[in-house]
DNA sequence: CCTCAAAACTAACAATTGTTAGTTAGTTAA
DNA sequence: TTAACTAACTAACAATTGTTAGTTTTGAGG
């Protein structure tokens, strides 16, 4: 484990605020409080309450856009594409709980970087919507409407920050498993 | 149609704003300056800012409570009652579509009300628990982790208002079967 | 012990926040 | 015409916001 800085402290800190809160709610004040110092001795340390936000967001956009890429890419069905996205996103989600939170629900407060941000998730998600088209084209997939598809599995994925933190005996491999079946099987006996 | 009085028109506005921003982002002075009006001129229909708040989510937060009571005390199977239950948020999300935004994202901002919310939350995914766990005692739903298809399946259906007004074209009944298909079927062929 | 940089501090700022008080214009009912 | 009511207004408030300037403390290396 390499040292921590005192900015990344500070960046991990606000995460867990703004998780709760949200970032419009959350000031340099509590941030400050949590650390133990003053208010304007964050600023030794970061540019703005901005950047704080941009730091948490973009890394992971970037993480997920990376992790996608090499997935489309594979040599492998469909399927097996879809199935290494749930694992993504597990494998993601389950080590920064806190900053999933700000990339769903606080991007739109991004200023700078609100543009690159979207354009990140659209390239994610057309490639998600390609495999999803290819799986149907190739008879993997069931013929339902992919938008539909593309949506519930999204959604599934994108609200496992909320989700995990309270199922902290379960190992990453299998929740990535259950979710395979049920996402991808359906509940259906 | 009745009338829409003033005090619902600030209401309705709001949730507009809401969905885009956040609570904490939006002012009285934006909703104002929807509005054509001052501020100031809002409290001759509303007693606060918090009190809007209340109106959007508790109002939506009822209404699901009670369809969860009628369809889970219903006389049809757990895979019907599912179906159910996914029409119910179709349903309502198209109907309100903004105001969900508050309700899913919101919710934290509530003061007095804070703990009204939680129960009826509570409620609710304890009766969704339910019908899962009878499924899947009769049979008629797969032996996983029935944690794993709750969180699954309400995941998607409370995203819906992020996608249902991106697909206007998609009528009610259709959305809803095809969730269904791919809720309860799963996608693979 | 001294130096120097990192990181804390105090004090203050201009802007913005939700909200109140008091007033005014327009409409309805008597 | 008058009286009452509704819903707008102006002006202001105290508190809170992100941030800056300038200063002091701290701790490691020479």
């Amino acid at each position: 484990m390499k040292e921590e800085t005192r900015r990344q402290e500070i960046v991990r800190i606000a995460s867990v605020l703004f998780k709760e809160r949200g970032y419009s709610a959350v000031t340099m004040r509590d941030i400050a409080n949590e650390l133990g110092i003053k208010a304007a001795s964050l600023y030794n340390h970061i540019k703005s309450k901005q950047e704080i936000l941009h730091d948490i967001i973009i890394s992971l956009a970037e993480d997920f856009t990376a992790g996608m890429e090499l997935i489309f890419n594979a040599n492998d069905s469909n399927i097996g594409k879809l199935q290494r996205i749930i694992e993504l996103h597990v494998h993601i989600t389950t080590n920064n709980q806190y900053g999933m939170a700000s990339l769903n629900n606080d991007w739109m407060h991004l200023e700078e970087s609100l543009d690159y941000y979207l354009n990140l998730r659209t390239d994610y998600e057309d490639n998600f919507r390609n495999i999803i088209k290819s799986g149907i084209a190739s008879g993997e997939i069931i013929n339902v409407n992919p938008e539909v598809m593309l949506f519930s599995i999204l959604s599934t994925l994108r609200s496992l920050y909320l989700w995990i933190p309270k199922k902290e005996d379960l190992l990453q491999d299998t929740l990535a498993n259950d979710l395979g079946d049920v996402l991808l099987k359906g509940i259906t006996l």
